[in-house]
DNA sequence: GCCACTTTGGACCGCGTAGTCCAATCACGG
DNA sequence: CCGTGATTGGACTACGCGGTCCAAAGTGGC
């Protein structure tokens, strides 16, 4: 594992790729390890030479490669929320790849699989949310330097958390343009201190 | 099955809530039959006897209590926002809740478990969101007879959705704090037409 | 062209666990 | 107190699937 060879990197990252589409597609729960190999036109012994720790290896991996997915759909407007008509733009980035994916949420799905057990699990999801946040705290101060970013922030990420929620529950996105817009429009008008 | 003596029917009872309670702690992926024919002292025949679809059947009358509960857990407040101190009591009794439970969501790891495929448990939770909704948009209209009470309710369902999804995320439950409060707040002050 | 190491193929194993089956026992109406 | 149907016990089966293993084939340095 410590050499990895250009040619067993791109395997790996085959296996990576192929898995993330198939769990996409059916669920982590739906996809065995016979499903992945077939898809990758890979064979049971280069699964474990790529992940010697077996499935949950694996998935951990597609779950760190699907949640840098979910910071690089919103490129390039999350790294340069300056303006209330990027922030427009940004918005209507994320509520049109929700609405694309509609109820199919990989990294809840993989989240929910592999348990919050792993503290792995947990370090890339909470790493990905910091960054978000992050970025939209960066954001507010650029157009509101008088709020407070970071519980701005936390309130956006929270309004697009549930509305991702509802709407892989409920298959309705409404949730997510509603929560998403007032929260922008609250920090818009805001008169806070 | 269709009849079902009282001990029959608490016996099913018995089995559905210790089932639940199993869940509730181990998560539904690590509760096998076995298990929950130990924990409420049954045998494999009545398991199938009053589930005779097997195990997916058994998780959904669980899911069933489970939605259940997250709407009694908010009685008697959600039934009665009537006034801006009941609102305040109502939002303190969810935050309460979900701190309480921490990462545990006993809803959502079903749901994750169970897929949307089936559309019986879409059905448990559409129409769980729906009562929850209904109730809050009734608050608002209680209070704020000018706005519109559904758009709101939808706003602060996403808020408590996205609390609930970051807190399991990250265990830290100010995401759902913050977006709670801000909603309220924002409906109080509300000059919306 | 040899050698060490990586990469690949695919048969095989074993376990956990959902689901089956039949017989025993209980409950109650007549 | 008999009989029918609900209820219960628990051994047994089926099998999907994660994981192991060994040997073959490629690859690159010297």
């Amino acid at each position: 594992m410590r050499a990895l060879t250009p040619k067993g990197a791109a395997t790996r990252q085959r296996i990576v790729e192929g898995a993330a589409l198939l769990i996409r597609e059916h669920g982590p729960a739906n996809v065995g390890l016979d499903d992945i190999r077939a898809a990758t036109t890979t064979s049971k012994s280069q699964l474990f030479h790529y992940f010697p720790d077996g499935k949950s290896d694996m998935l951990l991996a597609v779950a760190a490669h699907e949640a840098e997915r979910v910071l690089d759909d919103q490129q390039p407007y999350l790294s340069d929320l300056t303006s209330w008509d990027q922030w427009e733009a940004w918005r209507d980035r994320v509520i049109a790849r929700y609405a694309a994916q509609r109820r199919k949420c990989p990294l809840s799905a993989l989240t929910a699989q592999l348990g919050l057990a792993n503290p792995a699990v947990g370090d890339i999801i909470t790493g990905m949310y910091a960054r978000w946040q992050g970025a939209i705290a960066a954001g507010v101060r650029a157009v509101r330097p008088d709020a407070d970013a970071e519980r701005v922030a936390a309130q956006i990420i929270g309004a697009i958390a549930g509305g991702a929620t509802m709407l892989v529950a409920t298959d309705d996105i409404r949730y997510l343009e509603i929560g998403l817009t007032e929260a922008i429009d609250n920090l818009k008008s805001s008169i806070r201190d």
